[in-house]
RNA sequence: GGCUGGGUAGCUCAGCUGGUUAGAGCACGGCACUCAUAAUGCCGGGGUCGCGGGUUCGAGUCCCGCCCCAGCUACCA
């Protein structure tokens, strides 16, 4: 059993979760529970990012405590995860005591073991005070902020500890070379070379202005202890992560799932953290899309567009999953859309998956009083097994995660069951009782491709794969099921009963 | 501006190192069937492969130029 330890990034904790934040837990859900049925020793962790100013800030203007927030915030996340289905094993809060202790512990390895790589200097920047932020040349138009064009910025000089990032760009080429798959997809894995091409800059590691942090282990000359900086903090959580009670973490993490906006931070400053620590580094970056909605883009600092609960509330937790999972390519961009949403539900749940259950399950009561015949595995077994290695394949990691591609393989045996009991008829065979064998054969073919479709699903749609797998009366359950056993196993005997559909289809718009 | 990737059927996209009538899914039209959630299966219409040159016996696939789109171009995360 080999171990695989996936994380996502940690929700930054000033807002409400979005359809952005969900199309990155539910992605990287379907990865984990893959791989559980692919019988590795899975950890999965997620969590919140809930230190920095812009918290304290929302926090204060909601007239509550940083702590206090950011504890409401997180519960209103894990409400969503658990709506969800995600099944993380783990929920990390970078306000925790343990994540404090070993942020602290990580900085001080650094010191300990690099001890030239953090060092005081003073930064000069363009100081917004309605952002209460420095501003880069980019957001600055005639001398003004781009946010705040009523006031004018002040130069402002602050001393800082600074991490000599610059000093690992030959090791990051060097460890990009070496392993191609460090950074995936390949255009993200580009731009990282390209930065790396241009020579990197030392980045700050600690900041003045605000508290609600991890302060930074040691204080500058002057006596003054600041606060950690955000990457400082956020980016341990992966390692840190093993340090809190009842965790199974391992470390190096198997991959670090982060939206393609964060792709530098993951790919080049935790790296470079991680080598001046002298720890092993994360097997692959993979960053995953973004999901727009009428034309605007999500992201973790975006606002909230779409509730949440509506598209859950449409088709269920598992439809929403699905057709995420399905129609936004996990390694590009994606478009919500109700219209999208309300086709793939019909056409690939209710009158595809849903529609074969209900068939399937119909006969077997009606020709075998239920009870699934014996009968040998043929051409369409392989068929299946096929889309199904393929489906694997795209999940193993060697060409990073492109889950669409690995449910799109599932999608395919559907389509091949409705084939073949249009071929077969076996509504015809049934007539005639010499033909007795073949009918057999094809229910016990059709059970066989159900049950590997309810033990396959089970990583994209939990709730549901369930449901099938007890309708068509299989043991246990699906997700506890291997892939190994579900590509060699046999119905024959089992207890089939037609239940409610699966997949109802839409109620006619009222008046139609 | 620079770097990277892309522009192929109404929509979303496949088309590896150049080679026969350019494919899939969805949508649309017709036919068949009845086990099924008026579901399913079969057949079909539909493309100047962004534009213009070039190389070649032959280019969606290579080269040059141009147009358009997206991402990146570092301390909000």
């Amino acid at each position: 059993m080999s171990r695989f330890y996936l994380t996502t990034a940690i929700d930054y904790a000033n807002g409400d979760p979005h359809l952005g934040h969900a199309l990155e837990k539910i992605g990287a859900d379907a990865i984990a529970r893959f791989h559980r049925q692919l019988g590795d020793d899975v950890w999965f962790l997620i969590g919140m990012d809930e230190h920095g100013q812009k918290v304290a800030q929302t926090a204060e203007q909601a007239g509550m405590a940083p702590q206090a927030f950011v504890d409401r915030v997180a519960e209103r996340f894990q409400a969503m995860w658990t709506t969800l289905g995600i099944s993380h094993d783990q929920f990390m809060r970078t306000s925790a005591a343990p994540h404090h202790a070993a942020v602290t512990d990580l900085l001080e390895r650094i010191f300990r073991h690099s001890p030239d790589d953090f060092y005081e200097r003073s930064y000069t920047g363009r100081y917004c005070v309605g952002c209460e932020s420095f501003k880069q040349p980019a957001d600055i138009t005639d001398e003004r902020c781009a946010l705040h064009p009523t006031r004018s910025l002040q130069e402002i000089t602050e001393r800082n500890w600074f991490f000599r990032l610059s000093a690992y760009t030959d090791r990051l080429k060097a460890h990009l070379a070496a392993h191609p798959e460090f950074v995936q997809p390949a255009t993200r894995r580009n731009e990282i070379l390209a930065l790396l091409e241009q020579g990197l800059e030392d980045v700050s590691a600690s900041r003045a202005r605000f508290a609600w942090g991890v302060p930074f282990p040691r204080p500058l000359s002057d006596g003054e202890t600041q606060t950690t900086y955000v990457w400082f903090d956020a980016l341990p959580n992966y390692w840190t992560a093993q340090t809190f009670p009842g965790s199974r973490a391992p470390w190096p993490a198997d991959v670090h799932i982060v939206g393609k906006d964060i792709t530098r931070f993951h790919a080049v400053i935790w790296p470079a953290m991680l080598m001046a620590a002298d720890l092993p580094l994360p097997a692959m970056i993979w960053a995953h899309g973004f999901i727009s909605l009428g034309g605007e883009r999500f992201s973790k600092s975006a606002g909230v567009k779409l509730e949440l609960a509506d598209a859950i509330a449409r088709f269920g937790p598992d439809a929403f999953r699905y057709y995420l999972l399905r129609d936004v390519p996990f390694d590009g961009d994606g478009a919500f859309s109700w219209e999208r949403f309300e086709a793939v539900y019909t056409a690939e749940l209710a009158n595809g998956l849903g529609n074969l259950a209900s068939r399937m399950t119909a006969m077997l009561e009606k020709y075998c009083d239920g009870i699934v015949p014996t009968g040998v595995r043929g051409a369409t077994d392989a068929a299946d097994l096929a889309d199904y290695a393929e489906a694997r394949a795209a999940m193993a990691g060697r060409r990073g995660f492109p889950v669409h591609e690995a449910l799109e393989a599932v999608v395919r045996t559907v389509g091949r069951a409705n084939q073949l009991i249009q071929d077969a008829k076996p509504w015809v065979l049934a007539k005639n009782p010499a033909q007795r064998e073949a009918l057999d054969g094809v229910l016990a073919t059709l059970a066989r491709q159900l049950a590997r479709q309810a033990v396959y699903l089970a990583p994209f749609m939990p709730q549901k794969a369930e449901a099938l797998w007890q309708a068509l009366g299989g043991p246990g359950t699906a997700g506890g099921t291997t892939f190994a056993a579900a590509d060699t196993l046999d119905c024959a005997g089992w207890r089939v009963t037609k239940g409610e559909g699966l997949f109802p289809r839409p109620e006619p718009p009222a008046g139609a």
